[in-house]
RNA sequence: GGCCACGUGGCGGAGUGGUGACGCAGCGGACUGCAAAUCCGCGUACCCCGGUUCAAUUCCGGGCGUGGCCUCCA
């Protein structure tokens, strides 16, 4: 089977045929840490985490080199390291505030079920780079020194604009910025900028005598072309991205390394809405991944990391996406109904018609289409079971999560297992007995505390057997 | 203003130039002392108006609506 995906350079499905298919590389936008990442940034990493998996399994796991980044130099980390750490020296309240925020990424997103890239640079860590692609790119003419910042010149490059399908004319008749007097062009952009007093500051390129910082788009080439080559397979992020980002860093790393691309696959995950709104926090419906997963400040309910991956991936990655209280419940059901797998054994490897569907441009809903079909025969087949769990598996989307484990809200109102025992047990005697007043009187007062039962016949003894499980 | 997406049944959501994917909810039935779980069955859906076509939800044009980018926001 082959795998295509959707190149947002020609704007179609294509093919995908990586440059080395013993080492598929990707590069991803990773966040730039300076507060709680939230749900709007959970998608891509979600949706480009099933791409690397899903890569893992065609080309092998160790023929994979996903790279994502770390930003953790910016404005805006500067202004709120400042705001929260006022005592400490600038730069140490920036390492501070970019660590922290950094684990808690990590801490958000593991639990999302997102493997860790194989690589996870950090900008700060590759400067050297980026002045040496400011230094080469000022030399071969794309670049030029302006009142101690470098910009580049995106009249150097005729088809600047590509990616977001626009001209320069188009973009300059549109544009309602007002240009800084050192631009040469009103579109060209700056690749590094001097540094006032108290914000980070390195050794300038192209003989610039102040230090400086990077401009915005920089580290993304630099740090792409040192994991992964001046030339490499995908490039993914949001599709707010595409312009100015991604248009600049083709434009950077192209023009600085000579090359006719940058990356042969450039992949856009779509936008998110919160409940029909665009998510701002003046709206009041601004949710980050944390709120989620540890509060109750969505729909009243704490969810499970599972449950808004779930959520999440039920919506193919290129389309719009409404997130809302009532996705997430039905996920959680979902789910629920899918934890009757919980202890079972494990297949070797995931459905093959669940691989085929990711293979045809991550198509998520279609994969998910075919799990419910295969939960379907796992009732009643263990090998299907053993295949559902390995392919839930593979997607992240199940780990031998209980429902308890599912509905972490809930769980803290519940319920002593101790009781709930003792009430079974009373109820069966019960039932033995006929009494069945007793024992729907029994089962009704365990439904009022959130536990249903399930009575099952154990087909060796032909003894009643109950099971429970929190209400939905 | 320029550029670009999206608009499918009560809800979510794939897909396709020609017999209604799939899930949730709902309804009916089997099973059960009653339930729950499970199983079986049940739905005249593709924003509007034109055009192309034997045939359009699917292609083309226009409109309306929602959203994105053009402002270092994934």
């Amino acid at each position: 089977m082959s795998l295509r995906l959707y190149n947002t350079l020609t704007r179609q499905k294509e093919p995908f045929e990586p440059l080395d298919p013993a080492n598929v590389r990707m590069y991803v936008c990773g966040p730039t840490v300076y507060d709680f990442a939230h749900i709007g940034n959970a998608r891509p990493v979600i949706v480009f985490d099933v791409l690397f998996r899903l890569l893992r399994e065609l080309y092998g796991k160790d023929h994979v080199t996903y790279v994502r980044n770390i930003t953790d130099v910016d404005d805006k980390i500067n202004a709120r390291a400042a705001e929260r750490f006022p005592d400490l020296a600038p730069e140490v309240g920036i390492r501070k505030l970019t660590d922290d925020t950094a684990a808690q990424f990590h801490k958000d997103i593991a639990s999302l079920g997102v493997l860790p890239p194989t690589v996870e640079p950090r900008a700060t860590e590759h400067i050297v780079e980026m002045v040496q692609m400011c230094n080469a790119l000022v030399a071969n003419g794309h670049a030029y020194v302006a009142a101690d910042h470098v910009l580049f010149d995106v009249s150097s490059m005729p088809d600047y604009g590509r990616l977001s399908n626009r001209s320069l004319d188009e973009m300059e008749a549109g544009a309602r910025v007002e240009v800084a007097p050192y631009k040469k062009g009103p579109m060209d952009f700056v690749l590094w900028k001097p540094s006032k007093p108290g914000e980070p500051a390195w050794p300038s390129p192209a003989g610039i005598a102040v230090p400086g910082r990077p401009g915005w788009h920089i580290e993304c080439s630099a740090m792409a072309g040192r994991h992964l080559g001046n030339v490499f397979d995908i490039h993914g992020g949001g599709i707010d991205l595409a312009f100015p980002h991604h248009e600049n860093e083709i434009a950077q790393s192209r023009c600085a390394h000579g090359t006719d691309i940058m990356a042969r696959v450039w992949m856009h995950n779509g936008f998110l809405q919160v409940e029909g709104e665009k998510m701002s926090k003046s709206l009041g419906n601004f949710i980050t991944i944390n709120e989620l997963l540890e509060t109750k400040t969505f729909g009243a309910n704490q969810w499970h990391g599972r449950v808004v991956r779930w959520a999440m991936l039920g919506t193919h990655y290129r389309q719009p996406i409404d997130w809302t209280v009532d996705r997430l419940v039905q996920a959680r059901a979902t789910l629920f109904d899918l934890s009757f797998l919980h202890g079972a054994p494990v297949a070797d490897a995931p459905h093959p018609e669940v691989i085929a569907a990711l293979s045809d441009d991550l198509n998520t809903p279609s994969a998910i289409s075919i799990i419910h079909g295969l939960a379907k025969s796992a009732h009643r087949n263990a090998m299907s079971a053993s295949i559902l769990k390995a392919t839930l598996q593979f997607m992240g989307l199940y780990d031998n999560e209980t429902q308890s484990d599912l509905n972490p809200g809930y769980q803290v109102r519940t319920v002593d297992s101790v009781k709930v025992d003792t009430l079974i047990a009373a109820r069966l005697d019960a039932r033995k007995r006929k009494d069945f007043n007793e024992s729907d009187r029994i089962r009704d007062e365990l439904a009022a505390i959130g536990v249903t039962l399930k009575d099952t016949k154990n087909k060796d003894t032909g003894e009643i057997e109950t099971t429970w499980e929190l209400a939905r």
